[in-house]
DNA sequence: GTCTATAGCCAGATAGAC
DNA sequence: GTCTATCTGGCTATAGAC
């Protein structure tokens, strides 16, 4: 791969910048209050110089969307290169990282029912090979941890997968952050408690 | 009270179709996307006249809100009227019903961070009466679930209200229902349970 | 590639006849 | 109260000069 020249370091930043603003307005109104101009406004430069680097709003978001899923891998990695940690425990700090990231305001939420953005991501491959990445390697942590006894053997993997996707986007975390009298240690401390104690084996 | 006149009467079932309208429409698509004009379409009556009804859009949402929460009162007395059922199951009865009917695709979802609709919600008398008549009823059975050691004693009450009142925008058992391999008793039993063991108190 | 200015569109809300 | 027709504002996206 060749040096890349200054101009195109410039513009990487540049588009680094872009992300940066798109993630944060993204984790604070989400996509449909989220307005092109505020982000053009955000980063400093023109509505047009944006589509210069971005087609549309829906690639903005989706520019976002893989943004986070490489740093969740980054995560999930570091994880894997843990010695002599079980597969929960991987498991239970890729979540917690996950929630710190959203009670920080920083974790991008994308509604489920907006179908041109839908189609945006579906279409994305960098996009959807990171979700597999991510999905895989959970999924075999889970199943590990089902074969450990952590979490119960009668639920699908996919049920626990989808249970701790969710906590990315799980209000109760914000909501306690507004009444203002936790700290966001103790938050995340209780939500993942609550989440993996509901996951865990049945006591018999 | 005097009986109500035949044309109130019809006014009146006229604006229940709306709001019943309005109660799907923003389950299926959510505040944003959902369209006034395809709210009248839906109903069968002309965009204006739904304005003599409703004076905004977000009226029509909070009129949509105030009877799920008429709704979930009428299944929170139903609990209280039960003899010899402890709290805990009384709990799980109403969040029972709650995934139900959002699985049936009946529970109006908000955006947490629009702050228009927000303030109409916060400004409606009828909404936040019965939103404190849930919470109550709701805080005094986790109280009670509590002492009986069904609900763990270190949690707030209303870490617990809340991680309850999540179920009813939970995405787990929409995207559970998409994949469509499982029934819905099935996913709201999961969930379900997923929840209260979560809640519930450590083993030692 | 960056800007200013604007096109084009869509959705919320209203006017005014019946 | 219901309708058709229209206004209005805001938003995505683009033209065109530099």
């Amino acid at each position: 791969m060749a040096k890349p020249s200054f101009r195109q370091q410039m513009l990487q930043v540049r588009e680094d910048a872009i992300v940066a603003s798109v993630n944060r307005l993204l984790a604070e109104k989400g996509f449909d209050l989220m307005t092109v101009d505020e982000v053009a406004a955000d980063v400093g430069i023109a509505k047009a110089s944006l589509y210069k680097h971005f087609v549309s709003k829906e690639a903005l978001a989706a520019a976002a969307m893989v943004r986070v899923l490489r740093d969740t891998l980054d995560v999930v990695r570091q994880q894997a290169a843990r010695p002599d940690v079980d597969a929960c425990e991987r498991l239970q700090a890729v979540t917690r990282w996950a929630l710190q990231r959203q009670l920080a305001g920083e974790m991008p939420t994308l509604p489920s029912q907006n179908s041109t953005l839908r189609a945006e991501l579906i279409g994305n491959k960098a996009y959807i090979d990171l979700l597999m990445q991510v999905s895989e390697q959970l999924g075999e942590w889970i199943v590990a941890a089902q074969a450990d006894g952590r979490i119960d053997r009668t639920l699908p993997p996919e049920v626990v997968l989808y249970t701790l996707f969710a906590r990315a986007c799980d209000p109760v975390p914000g909501v306690l952050k507004s009444g203002g009298q936790y700290r966001d240690e103790q938050i995340v401390d209780w939500v993942l408690a609550i989440c993996f104690r509901g996951l865990a084996t049945r006591p018999n």
